[in-house]
DNA sequence: GTGGTCTAGACCACG
DNA sequence: GTGGTCTAGACCACC
């Protein structure tokens, strides 16, 4: 699929399919009605434990971003992609606001952290692995 | 002393402790040779178990920022303050790439990217508390 | 398992368990991939209480001995044959210079210090137990 | 004098203090009446904690060893060196048997243990420090 | 007084 | 089930 799964980020793995989805779905990879990988196919395909990619949907479901379909699988919800797009945001806020946190009181002063910013987007840009 | 632990932060207690020492070392609050509070009177101060205090000293002394002495305490190590200032660096940088890697691979735009970048930024200037 | 740890014997109980797996990597009889017994699992068996294994793993963890691989356990890492041979010939080494450095100090000629290496070394292989 | 201490050592330095004197004792460094130097003395050469003298010559003088002198300080034993002899045989001996057992129950062979004996003891009589 | 080690037991996150 | 973190409290060695 579209995913990229990180076992080493820290982040845990069921939250990082959880916000993976999340992200396509905001982004119209997904859209309402589509239907979602089983659990057995995800789980094959990221070679990640079965119960984690469980994990994944119950929260998802429980946002209301997936609803389950007896016989079927998971299907995406009505509304999700609103919900997607405004969590999408959120999210990454919520991110870029806890390390700036760090980087303000770790004593950095405001030209580093602007730079450090530049490089760092530029690096990502530039498609590098190195964080 | 100068320190700003949240116990609900999600990273551990005893890694903040780590990170805020090496954040004193790299901005010059701490110099070689400093005796560091010992663990018993950092552990009544911060309200925290004895026993993660000294879990973050033993990670300080394996890199090199601390020295234990006898019947002492720790005393910051020769040389630790370059350490400390390439560590501070790192470390925001990496958090600030994956916050970034992450940014970029939801489908966020380079625009609003930068715009969470500013008012994140200037949120955390202000001193909110909000992430 | 392959464990020899004695409790009274001022070598810290979990300094000796990391000796123990260094040596039993070394001699192949763990090799590369092999999942070590659980912290749980050592700890009924050795008798020892489950952190003091933790931080036995912790250490192994952090000289690239062992993996771990979550929810599983801890792996033998890639290359630690290597590794833990050259250890085992360092720590024994480090052992002798240093008792035949205190040796050599004390004032006791090679004839003597030669004898009593002959006599312990012979002793050991009795498998006595007077040390 | 004639010490040779090492802070980093693994042995105590109050024992080291105390074996460097028995191995002074023994070797007829000092005899039966010689008054050995104060504790502020010692702990002033050595560059060591006073309080870690003292609690060598305390434990000096239980083994009979030293004997205090009122107004003048403490004095070899009569007896002393007969029982030094003694001693630094068994102390050695005792280090060797432990560092043997180790190398024996780490797997080495005969033959590199043997070799390990050679080298180190080679290395030791050239002075070298890397112990 | 200092740090070092160990135990006991709890709770959590993850798979 | 796994390891990770934290607390509480004990005992020791050392200075």
């Amino acid at each position: 699929m579209f995913f990229d799964i990180d076992p080493a980020n820290g982040v845990p793995i069921y939250d990082q399919v959880v916000r993976q989805i999340k992200y396509a779905v905001a982004g119209g990879v997904l859209v309402t009605g589509d239907r979602v990988p089983s659990v057995r196919e995800l789980a094959k395909e990221l070679v990640i434990n079965p119960n984690t990619i469980a994990r994944s949907f119950q929260s998802l479901q429980q946002d209301g971003i997936l609803e389950p379909m007896r016989g079927v699988g998971f299907l995406v919800a009505h509304g999700a992609k609103g919900e997607c797009v405004r969590q999408r945001r959120e999210l990454i806020r919520q991110r870029m606001m806890s390390g700036l946190k760090e980087a303000h009181q770790s004593g950095l002063n405001e030209d580093e952290i602007e730079k450090l910013f530049r490089q760092s987007w530029a690096a990502v840009k530039r498609g590098e692995k190195s964080a």
